[in-house]
DNA sequence: TGAGGGCGTCAGGAAGGCGTCAAGACCCGT
DNA sequence: ACGGGTCTTGACGCCTTCCTGACGCCCTCA
């Protein structure tokens, strides 16, 4: 596995670099917020190992920015125990939370865990002329790309993640928007409508964006 | 989400359980590790909370026998903090690991995290031509998708939970409609014609879903 | 045999949800 | 500071869903 090691503590890096490609990952390395989303969108690794304790954007940033277009496994350290943080993260998309001080078997254990989960994912999604890539972020429509912004993919990815299950509003506007949003469903119709617009050949006659009144929405390829 | 809720300490499981409650999951209990395995089998909820001190045959050796058969979430509540448990119990396949003392917003924050990375397993009822997704929310009828409004799926869903047993008229009017609603039956009748209409091959000779007259109705599968 | 209670059906009106549009606020990179 | 794209917000018309009352049927029991 592909694991890009986030930290700014040098020694850390080095010791936990050294586990990670012992126990037969290939490791990438960044030392700040800024390199980390960079190597990120270049490099494409299967699995992220972020230290919050950033010197520059802040491992919570940069979390909330990476969630905006990756559902790559990320797993989180810190040296605070702090439960706040730990909701925060988790709530931001972290599969896991490690506290320190942790032992290298440890981490491995978490880091198998996050990985195993997310190998069960189906990548990319066909539904007749659409081709949705997840890990790629991309979606083309009869061989044409379609621009998403990141609200819409946010949407779009929800309800595809599972094909075909009805994902209430609740759910989209917790995923999508955050916890707050329990109540105003006008996104939801405003970024459906969207979507549709974009994917669907008869917008008004939605053959995958499917609505349930008054439960929420379903995907159907 | 429905819940299974493990834990030999009484305290414990009540507070949790009403935490668990108030944040909108049903929850299910068991004090020990032979009742858990039954209640699995049994209810198939959606997520499970074990506590790994158990009495009888232990915590560990339930996630070993669940992991046999099921995909089900786990998120693994310990008072030992060590590492080498840690370990055991994410390689056997639980989701998440959290160490005493916890807060209640951690737990739910975890919850929530494992819940959202599961979903492909699905337990499913299939009677006849017919197909009842509980999580999918979504009912077939020969392959053909069959639309349901929030009130018939509510209703539906009680009645299928529960397959063959009697549910009372006043259980399904304090479940569907609210606990203000205990006497006006006809809702009801209104809402199983409906049901019927859409789900019984000749809705005047009913299959499935049979009235008892007087107590209440019953889905036979 | 007649009366009564429970059940199934139907169709209308009221209420609320949904889709759509456009304008303004906001954020980003240049 | 500027411009383009994105997000939010409100208003409006349409459609589904829900509630409600009336009616006929069947079964039970006197």
């Amino acid at each position: 596995m592909r694991i890009l090691l986030v930290d700014d503590d040098t020694t850390l890096r080095r010791t936990l670099g050294i586990g990670l490609h012992a126990a037969g990952h290939d490791v990438l390395i960044a030392a700040d917020g800024r390199s980390a989303l960079q190597a990120l969108r270049e490099d494409k690794p299967d699995l992220v190992v972020l230290d919050l304790g950033l010197p520059d954007i802040g491992g919570v940033e940069v979390l909330r920015r990476l969630r905006a277009w990756s559902t790559v496994p990320v797993v989180v350290l810190s040296a605070r125990a702090e439960s706040g943080e730990k909701v925060l993260a988790l709530d931001l998309g972290a599969d896991d939370y490690v506290t320190k001080p942790f032992g290298m078997d440890e981490l491995l254990a978490r880091i198998r865990a996050a990985g195993r989960r997310a190998g069960s994912d189906v990548p990319v999604l066909e539904a007749g002329d659409l081709v949705i890539d997840l890990p790629a972020r991309r979606v083309t429509k009869g061989g044409a790309v379609v621009r998403l912004t990141p609200t819409e993919w946010g949407l779009l990815e929800m309800l595809v993640r599972t094909p075909g299950r009805l994902v209430s509003q609740r759910e989209l506007l917790h995923e999508v928007w955050g916890p707050a949003y329990g109540r105003e469903t006008n996104y939801l119709r405003v970024y459906v409508g969207g979507l549709r617009k974009k994917l669907e050949d008869e917008p008004a006659r939605p053959r995958h964006l499917i609505t349930e009144p008054g439960m929420g929405y379903r995907f159907e390829p």
